[in-house]
Order: C-alpha cells, then structure tokens, then sequence
DNA sequence: GAGTAAGTATGCAGGGGCTGCACTTATAGC
DNA sequence: GCTATAAGTGCAGCCCCTGCATACTTACTC
C-alpha cells in the first residue's frame, strides 16, 4: 500500500489492467454480436478483435452468454440494496419504482451497450428465453420483499404471483416493443409506464391481501 | 394403403420400430439422468445403453435437453385445443382447471416418467431454468385466452400478468415441494390447492377487469 | 535496483454437444 | 424379387468450455 491516497484509492496498475480487459472484452463481443448474430460470432473472432487469448475470455467469464449478461448480477445486488434499506413505511413495490426511476438517467456508455444487448437478445431465441430465465432473480428477491410486506408465511405462495406478475409486465414492455426502446422515449415516458403497472399491481396485491 | 383396416390404422413395421426406439431412448436417458446426474450422463452413454449410434440420438431429438422435456410440445398442444374448444360461458382459468383436473389420472407410465422427470431437473440449476423457461409457451397460451376474457387490446399487459402469476403459482407449487409430488398425495388434495390458486387468480383478475 | 511472491495471460490437449454428408441397412409398395 | 424411400450409422469437424502446465507482469521487500 503506497501512502499519500485519497479516500477512494486508485487501483493499482494490475486492477487497471484487468477492467480495461474486461471491458474491451465486453464492448467487442456486443458490438460483433449485433453486428453479425450471436450464435454466427466465435469466441475465437472476440478473442481475436479484443487481442486476447480465447483462452482468457474464460478467465474473465464463465460463458459466451456471460459476456452478454454480465451487469445482471451487480444490478440484482443493487436492486437488493434497496430493498433492503428502504423505509419503514415504503412498500416493496415503492422502492422498486424509485430504484427503477434512479436506473433511467441515461448513462451514455451503459445505456448504448444496453440498447445493443436488447437488439441482440431479440434476435436469438435461446438469448430471449435464457434472458427471462435470468430475471428469475429479480423475481425472487421482489416475491421476498412482497412477502414481507403482505405478512405471508413461507409457504405462501402469494408474494410469488405478485412477482411474477411484476416481473412478467416489464418483460412485456420491453419485448414487446422492440421499436421503442426506452431511451428514445423520455424518462417521464417510460415512468408513466412504469406507474400504470404499478397500478394494476398494486390492485391486484389489494385483492390478495386477506391477512 | 392396405385394405381392411379398422377406423384406426395400425402403423406398419417402420413406424412401430420408430416410436419404439425414441421410447427407448426416453426411458434410458430418464434412468441414467435420474441415476447418475444429468451433466454426468453423455449422449454417448444413452446411446451405448439403449444400443443405438449417438448420431441417432440426435435424429430424435434436437438436443440433450429436449430428450428431458420432450412431452412439453405435446401438452401444451392438449392445452391450445382445451382452451379452444372451451364452451361459451366458460374462461380460460375454467379451462385450465378442467385441463389440469384431466391431466391428474395417473397413467402409471407417464406417471412414473413425470416423477423422474422432476426430480431431475429438481437436481440441476441450469434444467430448473430452463424448465421454467419452456413454461414460456404455456404462458403465451393462458395470456391470449385471457386476453379474449378480459376483451383486452394487443397492448393490454393485465393478461400477461395474470399469465404469468398463474405459472409462477404453479410452478412454486411444484418446485417447492419437491418432498411431496404430486402422485403421492391424492388428486383430491391436489386439485384443492389448486382450486386455492385458482381462487387468487380469480380475486386478481376481478382487480383488474376495469373494461 | 535485484529478487521473490503473487497474479495474469497463454498454449495445448481434450471432453462433450451438435451438425453435415456420404453410405449402409431395413421397410414398403409394386 | 425389385426398387423407392426412409432409418440408422460412421466420420470429420465446429464450437463451447475445462484442467493443467508454462510464460509473463506486476507488486512488494530488502
């Protein structure tokens, strides 16, 4: 450990290294996925473009789909942290909304590989499917918060529904209209969506409040 | 075409061998699964017990996993048709449950198959996902016949959710239980829980029939 | 600044899923 | 029987992914 660092240290050379690797990795491999299909793109061509050893694409992801998947879980964490650290009286469909309103500032780089990843997962089968199969996380930890807030028993299996439902609303808004995806529309745009889900949830969680 | 046959035309030699061999096949990669794991079961070895070249295999079946999950066409075709043939006054929740309440017989067989089935997948990650995943279809189903109850427009995303509350329910039910499937309790207590799901359904969907 | 420890990149060999193609074997209809 | 058609097979090969041994880099210590 050197002296003399800020509050926040500065990675060494080494760490540096590793995330910019990790990063071109990623960036070559949505931009000839786009380009040219998925299942059509080798990790050996990434590897080539990105001027690494096939050999260490593995060493940065477990899996081809890794590469394309890889914000999944650090969002999963963040949208955790949140409901975990929400307020007493605030529900989880609440901090879901805030978190999902904190999510729709427009990060440019995030929000380009974003726009790539859906163009790409839209247009392969296999990607659509393991893609929901992969918000099954986000489903879990919403039903957890749900049950908290419905009073539900382990065995419930009410929290699970609302989750589902949730969860199956925003994979619907978001397959199902490819041409629009949110960053052309505005935030507000998207947040009214958002709101009239929301809505109907929240409707629907009154009915199956019996507690 | 030979002459004298009944309403039924029995299958020549060819197509008797053919079902017979993809039966096999089913049946040895169910056991070898359910033995030995799934991952640790290679088309080589199903193909070596059921004394058939592994290049056969895949003239059945498209991939590994589909010799897993080859029924689910099958089912949901069933399901397409119940729901389609539904009389007037009946909704595709009242369907369903006659659909389910019909699928309950034990075919000792099928049954035995489904039970295997289950706790093969039940013992790996990557099928539980992808076993849900193939629910993808069922839910396409349910949502489009809910949406001609609930007259929603293409847009409408109420039928969606309730779809996929429905086969998150059902799915809860069969994965977290795994101790009890469902051919050990009787078909009474399983159509009551579901009746119970049923119920929720019914309550959610009152919420939202706003039309 | 040389030397060592630890971490990273790579090459190689190989397993396993899956496919296209050519070829043999078996059934069907004449 | 004889041929058209379909099923089964063997082979070569692509691709994802892994373990292992090895070269290379950075980091730390003296």
């Amino acid at each position: 450990m050197e002296a003399g660092n800020a509050t926040e240290v500065r990675p060494g050379l080494r760490e540096r290294k590793k995330q910019k690797t990790r990063e071109t990795i990623i960036e070559i491999a949505l931009e000839l996925f786009a380009e040219r299909g998925y299942e059509e793109t080798t990790i050996a061509e990434i590897a080539d473009v990105a001027e690494v050893s096939p050999r260490t694409i593995f060493a940065y992801f477990p899996s081809k789909e890794d590469i394309l998947f890889c914000d999944t879980p650090e969002i999963q964490e963040r949208l955790a942290q949140v409901l975990r650290d929400r307020p007493e009286g605030a529900t989880a469909l609440d901090a879901l909304r805030d978190f999902i309103a904190g999510s729709l500032s427009p990060d440019s780089n995030e929000a380009r590989n974003e726009a790539l990843r859906r163009r790409i997962v839209a247009g392969n089968e296999t990607l659509r499917r393991n893609g929901r199969a992969r918000l099954a996380g986000f489903e879990q930890l919403m039903a957890e918060a749900i049950a908290v807030d419905l009073h539900a028993g382990p065995g419930d299996i009410r929290p699970r529904m609302v989750a589902a439902a949730l969860v199956a609303a925003f994979s619907a808004i978001q397959d199902h209209d490819p041409a629009a995806p949110p960053e052309s529309s505005s935030p507000e745009q998207a947040m009214a969506v958002i709101d009239d889900v929301m809505g109907f949830l929240r409707g629907g969680l009154e009915a199956l409040r019996h507690d």
